[in-house]
RNA sequence: GGGCGCGUAGCUCAAUCGGAUAGAGCAUCAGAUUUCUAAUCUGAGGGUUGCAGGUUCGAUUCCUGCCGCGCCUACCA
């Protein structure tokens, strides 16, 4: 309803501006105004105006607030502070609106949306910062399907990297293993976390003598070229840790609708098809000579970097700076140049399709499907879409921005407008959890505010070890809350409140933010957490229960909604119901500036209006009953919002806390 | 060297194109439970928003210069 009323007064101040003054401001800025009792909404608009006008801001806000007229949903506007023009909605139309739960729907935008997310090398087990990107992607899906959009959810799966081959080599040559007892292992239980050491161990192995990465070289050429052994066994290792993703994702309720592989990539020749189009529009160039002789290189952004001197090498090596290698001069093609071909196939610009096949069913029975080179004749459409959001940690932004040059070389300036790198910072270890973990620091090391995840030290917190402490920790206190329970129903409770915690956690720092991991607050329950807003709503349910009343189906006729929130003393309560309002609004935001943590925020100020709301006001004990259904829709409204809420964040309500 | 980003309370973080008295959580201290379960609530202390200028009616936010920190800057993916 928020974002409604909203929309509806920035409609009615720009036609009045049209009409009075004859300016046509490019936005109107509403705001917040910074306590209720100014209002609901604020325009400082008479502040940009008083220039334009040549009058003082007050002035221009008085003759706005006596000339705008009714504004229907609104009670009255009024003068505040040196300009200010402040709003005051209609309470209790708004209140009925909302209890009623007939917000208008706002426009959809059409066209399919790709997310891709997730993205881990299936060389080893997923750790802490997979999470923070599975966890902002999912979420952000959840926001588009919220606001209406159909969403393609997509998993990139380097299966032929080095990163693969590493952990090949530590099976063939480290561990001696034979392709069955490698079998046998791929069907354990946690295959990706012996994974995880063996690739440290790889790793390890390569720094003690440089004639081993000679090893490294050949296994990561029999796996590009493919129809070998040692590409069976980096098809098998990578098929069966990206298996165990999937899982470790679910357990977070996330899902994808497709994975697709550099594999395909590779051997459906999606390169070729884009290799020949970036030639054939001079995007790529060869060199002849120089640093980068015999490469193609793509020429970076028109970095007009001005050479002051007058020589001709320092012009050139300048300009060799300003290159990026797409084609080795060994004829291979590297990462940036395959991320090209992919994009211009999510944007159905290449001209080429994946085989796909079913891989993976969710307990939901929702299907994910890969890619293959012979795939199945029927199978859902993927690609070919509107709008794309990467989600890609901060430290790829220049191989995206790579991407999204070639798209607009190419001539696709569309798409490359539609093109959205969903930029995040990475997740860190502090000192102190690195000490905790056993971890060995230099003393460079300890004096840093934090220290980098390092799949290739073996360093950091799987993602599973992290849910199943969570799950530990949350059992422990159900068990202790809820004796009567089953089991099942115990375990099934702490898993929620495991997976409350942790999504909340991930989904509450903006995403420039780094987070400096720390186990003490990533597993508290209490405060600015998840949990905290699912006990929220377990109360709201509870007063329905213990009342014997269905908060789902409530009968609304003849609450007083006037009586019960007019007027400065009714404010408390208002907020509440103002805050509960919001939801819509919140989630356009989100969607519009990729920031999920604004939901997070939502969530928690709404729980934490609602505790306070609890404390102060007894419900079932209410003896004017009257004032007690007032009380009981108050607390149906809430409950039904901050579910909502909790839910485009992926989070369940427990049945109990 | 160049590019991107960060610097706010003891700690971890907010602050919606630049807006009204810079807000939360944790930690500390003092309180609240015969009640719809305290994973809760109430209150207190805690700030020269890294430094110096500039633009503006107004700057944590924009500009310039310093200081400190991180990431990127491979024919690795």
């Amino acid at each position: 309803m928020y974002r409604y009323l909203e929309n509806r007064l920035a409609h009615h101040v720009r036609e009045f501006l049209r009409r009075t003054y004859d300016v046509e401001l490019p936005k109107i800025v509403i705001e917040q105004p910074p306590r209720v009792e100014l209002g609901e909404y604020a325009l400082p608009l008479a502040f940009e105006l008083a220039k334009r006008l040549r009058k003082a801001p007050r002035k221009i806000a008085e003759e706005i607030v006596a000339g705008i007229g009714p504004v229907e949903g609104f009670e009255k506007l009024e003068l505040a502070g040196a300009g200010y023009i402040n709003a005051r909605v209609n309470r209790e139309a708004l209140a009925e609106a909302l209890a009623s739960n007939t917000e208008p729907p706002a426009e959809t935008q059409p066209g399919k949306v790709l997310v891709e997310h997730s993205s881990i090398n299936p060389n080893k087990a997923a750790h802490i910062g997979h999470l923070r990107n599975a966890i902002l992607g999912d979420t952000f899906v959840r926001l588009l399907k919220a606001a209406g959009r159909e969403v393609d959810v997509q998993n990139y799966i380097d299966n032929t990297g080095v990163q693969v081959a590493d952990v090949v080599v530590g099976f063939l040559h480290l561990e001696k293993k034979s392709r069955a007892e490698i079998e046998q292992l791929a069907s354990q239980p946690r295959f990706d976390y012996y994974c995880w050491d063996l690739y440290a161990r790889a790793s390890q192995w390569y720094a003690e003598d440089k004639q081993n990465l000679e090893v490294r070289r050949q296994t990561l050429h029999a796996i590009e070229e493919g129809g070998n052994e040692t590409a069976a066994l980096a098809d098998l290792i990578s098929v069966a840790v990206l298996r165990r993703h999937l899982e470790t994702m679910d357990r977070l309720d996330i899902e994808y609708d497709f994975l697709p592989r550099e594999s395909e990539i590779l051997h459906l020749h999606f390169w070729d098809a884009a290799f020949t189009k970036l030639k054939e529009a001079g995007v790529l160039v060869y060199e002849n000579e120089g640093k980068n002789k015999g490469c193609w290189v793509m020429r970076r952004r028109n970095s007009t970097t001005e050479v002051t001197g007058t020589e001709e090498a320092d012009k050139e090596s300048i300009a060799e700076e300003d290159q990026k290698v797409i084609v080795r001069s060994n004829g291979t093609v590297g990462y940036v140049g395959k991320d090209i071909a992919y994009h211009m196939w999510k944007f159905g610009l290449l001209g080429r399709d994946f085989g796909y096949r079913e891989f993976y069913r969710y307990p939901n029975q929702h299907d994910c499907w890969i890619s293959t080179t012979d795939g199945v004749p029927d199978h859902p459409h993927f690609g070919d879409v509107a709008e794309i959001y990467n989600v890609i940690d901060t430290r790829q932004a220049e191989a995206q921005n790579a991407v999204i040059e070639a798209l607009r070389a190419l001539g696709h300036n569309e798409a490359a407008d539609r093109y959205t790198h969903f930029s995040y910072e990475m997740v860190a270890l502090t000192p102190r959890c690195a000490a905790e973990m056993g971890y060995q620091l230099s003393d460079e090391d300890k004096t840093r505010s934090y220290i980098e995840v390092s799949g290739r030290k073996g360093f950091g917190v799987k993602a599973d070890d992290l849910i199943d402490t969570l799950i530990a920790s949350a059992k422990k206190e159900v068990d202790g809350r809820h004796p009567q329970l089953s089991d099942a129903e115990r375990t099934t409770i702490a898993t929620q409140i495991a997976v409350g915690a942790l999504r909340y956690f991930m989904l509450k720092f903006t995403k420039q933010s780094v987070i400096a991991f720390d186990f003490k607050e990533a597993l508290s329950f209490e405060g600015e957490t998840g949990p905290y807003a699912q006990y929220a709503v377990v109360r709201a349910t509870n007063i329905f229960r213990k009342g014997g009343i269905d908060p789902d189906d409530f009968s609304l006729a003849g609450i007083d909604f006037a009586h019960y929130l007019s007027g400065q003393d009714r404010n408390e309560i208002w907020e509440l119901w103002l805050a509960a309002s919001k939801t819509s609004y919140i989630i356009d935001q989100s969607i519009a500036t990729t920031e999920p943590a604004y939901l997070a925020k939502h969530a928690f100020q709404l729980a934490q209006l609602f505790n306070s709301f609890y404390h102060s006001y007894p419900i079932l004990s209410e003896a004017d009953e009257s004032r007690k259904r007032f009380l009981l829709a108050t607390v149906a409204v809430v409950r039904r919002e901050l579910t909502r809420v909790l839910s485009v964040m992926g989070i369940k309500v427990p049945a109990a806390m």
